[in-house]
DNA sequence: GTCTATATTGCGATAGAC
DNA sequence: GTCTATCGCAATATAGAC
């Protein structure tokens, strides 16, 4: 994506076309950080096109403009989320300690979260849903990835040699994503701390147990 | 899980009269098994109170006579299907197993975990939503049974006997309702599968692994 | 190109007639 | 108990102004 900015004040007709279309860039974006600001304040069902459009100057219309639709919009702000939380560097020694990481952190985004499950719901029962092949993606990728680390861990012997990886790594998306809904329920509940049981259970030890 | 409460027992004002009591009653399960069937064949997205309304030969608002709204509905015919699968009486040695033998038996029924999943994320992020009551309660209850059950497990040597009761079952809660997502994007992936590799994970072994 | 204004559609919900 | 009629809302589509 392009980056430019464009100047204030007068363009020429050149210019004009230029600065048009960066603005429209800066626009967008400055509708994602809106968005995803409204959600992680308001709520994802208190914020409507209409919300987001306000905040940023525009009407609805205006800003669908931009995106083309509301789910699109949703979408929009995941891809942005993933792409951050991609660049934050976590420190972990495998994918399923960086997922702990990842969830401790959505805690302190209920918004973000509200946004997942009921985006991830609504798109799972229509394949039609603009968010379909986003999170269809999403998971097949995360599952692969996950897979691939844990046959590297099985080799090393620091898994458990005696699971499928593939069905691990599932099982421990689910946690993740099945706790979210429990921790909205009643947010006393820690997720990350369901994460990490499972991925103990996981992990081959040396010490006996009883 | 089948939750430990009464499910049916929910009627509008108007079915408190005499009259024609009993029609309406039947009125009701007519409708509820209509909208079971509605939502199991065109999805729940694109099921409208019109679509059942028009199936049992009612109005819209016809429909709403027996029903609050829309989502009480809904929650209605879940709660029959809790009942009905309390009433199946599975055999399973544990709580773990029959959490495994309910999730096997809803990937005969797409429509209803379609109906589940958005419910349940629909309500979580609403306080004031009709559902929200039923899936903190049902999750609550759920989860204590399961503890007391983990417990006792521990206590005769079946259960590992380092890890907490109740995280365990919030992770098992969560393993099903986190697979059932994963399920509707990829139905080849096999739900109660999953729940049985945390289980194996959780209990105690006698043999020796690698 | 970018945006506004307007129209249309479909939904759940409600009021009141019978 | 069920209807007709209608409301308000959200999402979307389109025409055309600038």
């Amino acid at each position: 994506m392009p980056d430019g900015r464009s100047g204030s004040g007068r363009y020429s007709h050149a210019m004009a076309r230029r600065g048009s279309y960066a603005k429209g860039i800066a626009k967008r974006e400055e509708i994602l950080a809106v968005a995803l600001e409204r959600v992680a304040t308001q709520g994802f069902r208190r914020t409507s096109i209409r919300d987001i459009a306000a905040a940023v100057g525009l009407t609805q219309a205006g800003l669908l403009h931009y995106f083309d639709s509301k789910d699109e919009l949703w979408v929009a702000v995941l891809r942005r989320r993933d792409d951050a939380d991609r660049a934050a560097q976590w420190d972990a020694p495998d994918l399923a300690s960086l997922l702990a990481a990842v969830v401790r952190h959505n805690a302190e985004v209920p918004g973000l979260v509200q946004l997942f499950v009921n985006l991830s719901a609504a798109a799972a029962t229509d394949p039609e849903h603009p968010a379909h092949g986003y999170f269809r993606e999403r998971y097949e990728s995360s599952r692969a990835r996950m897979t691939a680390d844990f046959q590297a861990m099985q080799a090393d012997g620091r898994l458990r040699s005696d699971l499928e990886p593939e069905e691990l790594a599932s099982a421990l998306l689910a946690v993740a994503d099945g706790l979210q809904i429990q921790w909205l329920y009643d947010p006393t509940r820690d997720m990350a701390e369901h994460v990490e049981l499972v991925t103990r259970l996981a992990m081959a030890e040396v010490t006996a147990r009883t």
